[in-house]
DNA sequence: CCTCTGCCATCAGGTTTTCCGATTGTCCCC
DNA sequence: GGGGACAATCGGAAAACCTGATGGCAGAGG
C-alpha cells in the first residue's frame, strides 16, 4: 500500500474536519491556508474519493470523509499510545547481557537482582543461562557469554577470574527432622549420615568430599544427584541431607519443608568466583549486573554466617542432639 | 505531539523490526540501505530511545522496539482499514442534496428511492425536510430546498413548478369497519360520514371540500388534524376516516389496522408538482434524486388506480354496502 | 449596482526533507 | 591478512513541503 500519507496529513484532516474550515484548520496546524489546501488535495487524489465539498463560508465533510474521520482518530490514538509507551524506555541506555549462573545463585540471589536491573535498564535485554560450572566455563571461554559465576577451583584455562562472594556452606534436611532450624551442626555429631552430593564431574562434589575427609567425617551414604530441582525435593521428603551454599536459602529458612543449618566446627564455606571472556573487557551493563549480583550475594550469605545467627538466637551448644 | 513521523517511518520500522536487518527491509520496502539506515536514526533519535543494536550480521531489536513494535502494528492495521473503508465512496461523486417532501411522500415512496440512491452515490450528503406545501414553497423560494414536491395548486411565486406525478385519493378508514379492503367506494353512498382533514391553510383541505360540494357529498362531521401519523392512528381506532394520496399507502393495504378504498364515482386524484428555485438549475444530483423519485412515486401510484385492481381482483359493484 | 470581505484554489519560489550511490568502518570467517 | 556481509556516513540530486501572493467566487452591505 502506498504510503506517501503520513501522520501530518492525517492530523491535518482531522483539523479541517473539525474546523469545517482550511483558514481554521491551518491555524491550528500552525500551517498555512494554501498548506492546507495541497495536503487535502493530495489526500483526496491519493484515497481517490472527495472528502469535503467546498462551499460559501468553508468546507463541509462528505460522508466518505465522516467514515475516514473515524479510523483517523483511531489511528492518532494508537500512535499516540506508541509514543507514551515508548517513553519507558527513554531514559535507559540499550544493549543486552548475557550472563551465566549456577543454580544456587539462580535461586534465591537472581530474582531481586533482576527487578533492580530492569527498573534502571528497561531498554536492556538480559538473558541467563543457568549451568554448572565446566558448562559455563567454556561457553564463557567461546565468549558468548559476558560473565559467570562459578565456584572456585574451577579450571580457568581461557578465561579470566575474580573472587566473587564468600558464602557460608549449611546442611539442609527435612523439617520434620530431628535437627533444630537454624541450629550450628557439626557434621561429626550427626555421622552416619545419607548425604545427596552433585556428579563427580562437579567441582562441589570434589569439595564436599575432601572436606569430609580432612574432618574424619564418616558418611553413611552417598547418592549422586546434578539436579537442583530433585534434590530439595527429595531432601524435602526423605531423611536424606544436602550440603548447599548458603547463598541459595532464603534468610527466613527457605521453604518450609526444609530445615536449615550452618556448619560449623570447622566452618564450611564456598568461594564463588566471577569468569569473563580473556579478550574483551566487561561492558558497563554487564559490570553494573555483576555488582548488583554481588551486592545482593553478600547480604544473603552474611545473613547465614555463624556470627549474626548468634546475635539473632541465644547461644546454644555447638553440638547437637544425636544423629539419626 | 510532532507529527514528523510518517506512516512510511512506521513501516520501515516494521520491516527492520522483521527482518532483523536494515538491508533486508530496504529490499522489502523498496528503498536503500542508507535510506532505512537514516530513517532507524531520525526515528530514534525522534522518540530519544534506541531502537536496534547494531550488531555483526544484522539488528537485534531492544525492549524499547519490542514495545514500539506492537503498537506499530495496530497503527498500520487501522490506517489499512481506513483506507480500505473509504474506497467504498471512491467511485461516487461527492455532494449534497436537500430536497423537501410533503409526509404523503416520505411516508412510503421515500425509503426504497433513498435505498436505490445512496446505493449509487454513497458519497453524498442528502438530507430530507418533511413539511407542508407552504412551508416547503417558501423554503425552496429561500434557496434552501435543491426541490421540493408540493400538491399542485399552491401558489407558486417565486418558484418553478413542473408535473411531478398524478396519484389517485384512497379513503382510509380501520380495518375492522364496514368496508371491504381494496373494493372501491363512492362517497356518496356512504354519507354522511366523519372525515378528518388537514387544516384550512393546506391545499389538500380545499381539494376535497371542494370535491365534496362539486358531487354533492354530504359530510357527516368534519375535524382538522395536522398530523399526518396522529391521523393514520386516529383512524385505526376510531371510525372515522380520511382521505389520503394513494401513492402514501403501501401496495397490500398497508398497515393491517387500516382499511384501504379507492374512491370512485368520480374518480378523485390529485397532481403532484416539482418545484425548485428560479434562478439555479437543479444539479444533476437532485435531478437523479427527482427522477428516482418519480419512478416509484408512479410505480406506486400505478398500483392504485381503478383500472389495476380490477385486473387483480374479481369486478364488483361500484357502491358498496350502505354507509353507517 | 458596486464594493468589500471571507473563503478556497492556484501558482511560483525558496527551503527543507528525502533519497540514492558511493564510500568507509567494523566485525567475523576463512 | 583478505574477503564478505552489514551498517554508518557523506555529498549531491530529486522530491516534497511551505509560504506569500494572487485570483475567483459568493454574500453582505452600502
Amino acid at each position: 500500500m502506498d504510503m506517501r500519507c503520513s501522520l501530518r496529513d492525517i492530523s491535518i484532516f482531522v483539523a479541517a474536519y473539525e474546523e469545517r474550515s482550511f483558514t481554521a484548520a491551518a491555524e491550528r496546524e500552525n500551517a498555512t491556508q494554501s498548506g492546507v489546501s495541497q495536503h487535502m488535495r493530495n489526500l483526496e487524489y491519493m484515497l481517490g474519493v472527495q472528502l469535503f465539498l467546498r462551499e460559501r463560508g468553508g468546507v463541509t465533510p462528505t460522508p466518505a470523509a465522516d467514515s475516514f474521520y473515524r479510523n483517523c482518530m483511531e489511528v492518532l490514538r494508537v500512535y499516540a499510545l506508541a509514543r507514551r509507551d515508548v517513553t519507558r524506555f527513554a531514559k535507559s541506555e540499550a544493549g543486552e547481557i548475557h550472563v551465566g549462573l549456577m543454580p544456587s545463585i539462580t535461586s534465591r540471589v537472581l530474582s531481586p537482582v533482576l527487578d533492580r536491573f530492569l527498573q534502571e535498564a528497561p531498554n536492556v535485554n538480559v538473558r541467563i543461562t543457568e549451568s554448572y560450572s565446566a558448562s559455563l566455563t567454556q561457553t564463557v571461554q567461546a565468549g558468548e557469554l559476558d560473565f559467570a559465576i562459578v565456584p572456585s577451583g574451577s579450571s580457568d584455562t581461557g578465561v579470566r577470574g575474580q573472587f566473587f562472594v564468600r558464602t557460608p556452606e549449611v546442611l539442609v534436611s527435612r523439617a520434620s527432622g530431628e535437627l533444630e532450624p537454624l541450629a550450628p551442626v557439626c557434621l561429626r555429631a550427626l555421622a552416619p549420615f545419607k548425604l545427596v552430593v552433585p556428579g563427580g564431574d562437579n567441582i562441589r562434589h570434589h569439595t564436599i568430599e575432601s572436606y569430609c575427609t580432612t574432618n574424619d567425617i564418616r558418611i553413611g551414604q552417598l547418592l549422586e544427584l546434578d539436579t537442583m530441582l530433585g534434590t530439595l525435593d527429595f531432601v524435602a521428603h526423605s531423611d536424606w541431607m544436602a550440603i548447599l551454599p548458603a547463598v541459595m536459602m532464603a534468610e527466613d529458612g527457605g521453604h518450609r519443608a526444609l530445615c536449615v543449618n550452618p556448619i560449623v566446627g570447622p566452618d564450611m564455606h564456598v568461594d564463588l568466583m566471577l569468569i569473563e571472556p580473556i579478550r574483551k573487557p566487561m561492558s558497563p551493563l554487564a559490570a553494573r549486573f555483576a555488582d548488583l549480583l554481588k551486592q545482593e550475594a553478600q547480604r544473603v550469605s552474611a545473613t547465614w554466617n555463624t556470627e549474626s545467627l548468634r546475635l539473632v538466637k541465644p547461644a546454644r551448644p555447638v553440638a547437637v542432639a544425636p544423629g539419626r
